[in-house]
DNA sequence: TCTGTAACGTACGTTCCGTTCAATAACAGC
DNA sequence: GCTGTTATTGAACGGAACGTACGTTACAGA
């Protein structure tokens, strides 16, 4: 990809992100991300159809970063992941790749509605963890989604007391509640 | 209140409710929702301040009638309330004000996040039905945070479903995943 | 160095917003 | 029924943001 075009991308992703920490989504403008990306008009739109997809861009790069076992930043980069979720929490709570910027955002359901089905082949991957706490009589879709539902609640409610809990605390938490 | 003014508002909110079954809610416009309603420009921001006030004012509406205990269509209409949650279900599962079909929509998020907040005192009230089943490790407000997210989770997988299960065996899976 | 391509900047038409105002219609109290 | 009050109408307005077009400039890669 020509430097140019890998220059102006990024740059438009950071004036974004930026803008999502003090504005909500729908306040955003074009307008608004040109001037801090300095970056013009026609450029933005040969880069990104739409606002919509300038965002679904962002959450499928950053989130497949950290749910793909090839990154080394990804969830699977550290031996003896006894515990999946624990290494999520913790990556997470670190702000690698600027995941957590976007989770403290204004519209942050935006962002955990995308890490909610990035995360539910993970937690169709790691059924067994919770197999003893499962009712049999329970679908089993909906108990994978209950599953990355309590997930996204504990994390949630994490960021909500500023991150105060250790990730082995939450952790504890979320094994608790599911 | 003034019949005129009561015939205009249930206008706008209809017309809403039928343009939020086919758009979703950032789609639609204020010049959509005059033309449905045939109600003049003016006429609707003498009413409502702008559009998320619109729905704003919805909300309240509805979640009001269905969570206050004095009116005639709420949780507490029926004699041995023994499950208040299982009540509600079976209200909305019966589209009771028309929530069912507002938790339907596109963006249901939006709306399913008012829900929640209203549910949050009802799930206080109701803390001891659940008390067998809270770690005592656990803090309460993120145990009521959990059970009224589990509470959603189930609703909006058995929306999904398109209502295939009983409000009975509905309420089953929310006490056996929560 | 040369060629293709990305970025620029400016301008344009369009859509939607939220407000204004005079004219009209519906209401409530006498 | 009459009258003053209030809601609604319709049209028009300026402003904001959108998405597009196009000629020019700057840079990347061979």
């Amino acid at each position: 990809m020509d430097r140019r075009q890998k220059k102006t991308r990024t740059a438009i992703f950071d004036a974004f992100i930026s803008l999502l920490t003090e504005y909500s989504y729908s306040q955003i403008t074009v307008g608004q991300i040109l001037e801090r990306a300095d970056v013009g008009r026609a450029t933005f739109y040969a880069h990104f159809e739409t606002k919509d997809y300038l965002l679904k861009e962002l959450c499928e790069e950053l989130f497949d970063h950290l749910f793909r076992p090839e990154e080394p930043s990804s969830l699977f980069c550290c031996q003896a992941p006894d515990s999946v979720f624990e290494h999520l929490f913790a990556h997470i709570g670190h702000n690698d790749n600027n995941i957590l910027r976007l989770l403290r955002c204004r519209n942050n359901e935006l962002f955990l509605g995308y890490f909610k089905e990035n995360l539910k082949k993970t937690a169709q991957a790691q059924l067994e963890l919770f197999a003893g706490r499962k009712a049999p009589e329970l679908p089993e879709d909906f108990w994978v989604d209950h599953i990355c539902d309590t997930f996204v609640q504990t994390l949630r409610w994490w960021i909500g007391q500023e991150l105060r809990q250790s990730p082995e605390q939450i952790t504890a938490y979320f094994f608790l509640a599911v």
